[in-house]
DNA sequence: CAGAATCCTCACCGATACTG
DNA sequence: CAGTATCGGTGAGGATTCTG
């Protein structure tokens, strides 16, 4: 999800690029959603066999096409924060059918 | 996700009825799922107390402007699932890097 | 730099039984 | 009908180490 927007822009990015992007993400984590996603064929994966090695990943148009919906959605989330906040923080304090964990 | 498109069509839907919809689904995912979508401010849950009883949940203002976003990825997905499929077969047939579970 | 390999944990989820 | 409660396994994912 995260992955396809940070390659929203077209732009190729590499490997610790996106790493630093998607802050909190795990090495092994990115490298299996990077997978899927090429296995998906919504990006491309390619190696330039230089030293140090240099791996660009870049969204295809079936990909970009995908990330603009993906997108949408995350636009609406941020513009969304704060009612989604109090939208939780009242659930939270009525507190309902299950009791909470409320000692 | 795929509770969201079920209930994208702005009808009240009761529990079972939910359930026969997103066939597959458990009582307890289904539960659990509809409790978050409810504590997000996405859908809200009516308690009719008859008996037996009758339990509708219907999509707030804020579950359909993102159920609409998420119905189109349901949309695009469901359009192009030839060329994933394509595409799948293609990576597993070359497949990359980590060698395949191939004996 | 861009991973692969291994180990290990715990929380996700299914299955089952019970209830107002 | 619409759940809740409990138990148990299993696999997703974190941490760490190693490599071309």
């Amino acid at each position: 999800m995260l992955t396809l927007v940070a390659l929203a822009d077209g732009r190729a990015m590499r490997f610790n690029e996106l790493r630093r992007r998607l802050e909190g993400v795990t090495q092994k984590m990115l490298t299996q959603t990077l997978r899927a996603l090429e296995r998906e064929g919504l990006l491309t994966r390619t190696v330039y066999p230089t030293v140090p090695p240099r791996v660009e990943y870049r969204l295809t148009a079936l990909g970009e096409e995908i990330a603009e919906l993906v997108l949408r959605i995350a636009e609406w989330s941020a513009s969304r924060t704060e009612q989604l906040r109090a939208a939780r923080a009242n659930f939270d304090r009525r507190a309902p059918h299950p009791r909470p964990l409320s000692a």
